[in-house]
DNA sequence: CCGTATCCTTCCTGATACTG
DNA sequence: CAGTATCAGGAAGGATACGG
């Protein structure tokens, strides 16, 4: 199935990672330090809690984020980056800067809202 | 509809404009300067001639690429990026730093296919 | 060569309701 | 508070066939 000469694209590796836009924003938002459930899911304007739960335990399976559960009621919950995690931090920080850089411009382009 | 105070996020606006990852990986072909439609097709490996077409479709009425068609038999198409769509390389360059050192890490993270 | 037109499937996501 | 369970709708994307 395979190609003999198949050397996949470093950009293609680091979006496997990313995954998603969701994803993108939590790390993003992770980068201010440990977070609670509840302060992911306002932080991150529209995501739904089934996404959000679903994207933060694959993130935990691959190794991306931590999740420290705390045996208390009401449950405590929290999430901060990994090593791994933390390794991405100068992606986002560009596309932070690009962001802000581009609604200075004078003409700004129609963008939809979907990733 | 809006909340009063919502300021999007930066990074947010920077997903906007990246959209998926096909566009990710459209753009970063088109860093090694001007590629005709067929050599886009070959390049990113697994996009489906009706994805590249959409793509390129949505990114040239975004600004993000420019498309250059030569009166020909056969026909010729010349995709470049725009300015706007240079000034996303830093961001591009980053990802491909990262997933370079990624994998030498010795105990690479499960990858999944999608994004 | 560079597309467009259809069809079809799969995945994502939001909505909603319920629980330890 | 921090989830889990279930359902349904839509949109993205692949496969295929055909056209200028």
């Amino acid at each position: 199935m395979m190609k003999k000469n198949y050397i996949p694209c470093p950009v293609e590796t680091t979006l496997q990672l990313l995954e998603n836009r969701w994803r993108v924003l939590i790390i993003y938002d992770l980068i201010g330090g440990k977070k609670r459930f509840g302060e992911l899911k306002r932080n991150i304007s529209g995501i739904s809690q089934r996404s959000l739960t679903l994207n933060l335990r694959s993130m935990e399976e691959r190794g991306l984020i931590e999740r420290k559960v705390y045996a208390e009621i009401p449950p405590k919950v929290e999430y901060t980056l990994s090593s791994i995690g933390r390794s991405l931090i100068p992606i986002l920080k560009s596309m932070e800067r690009w962001g802000t850089d581009y609604k200075k411009l004078p003409m700004p382009l129609p963008a939809k809202h979907s990733l």
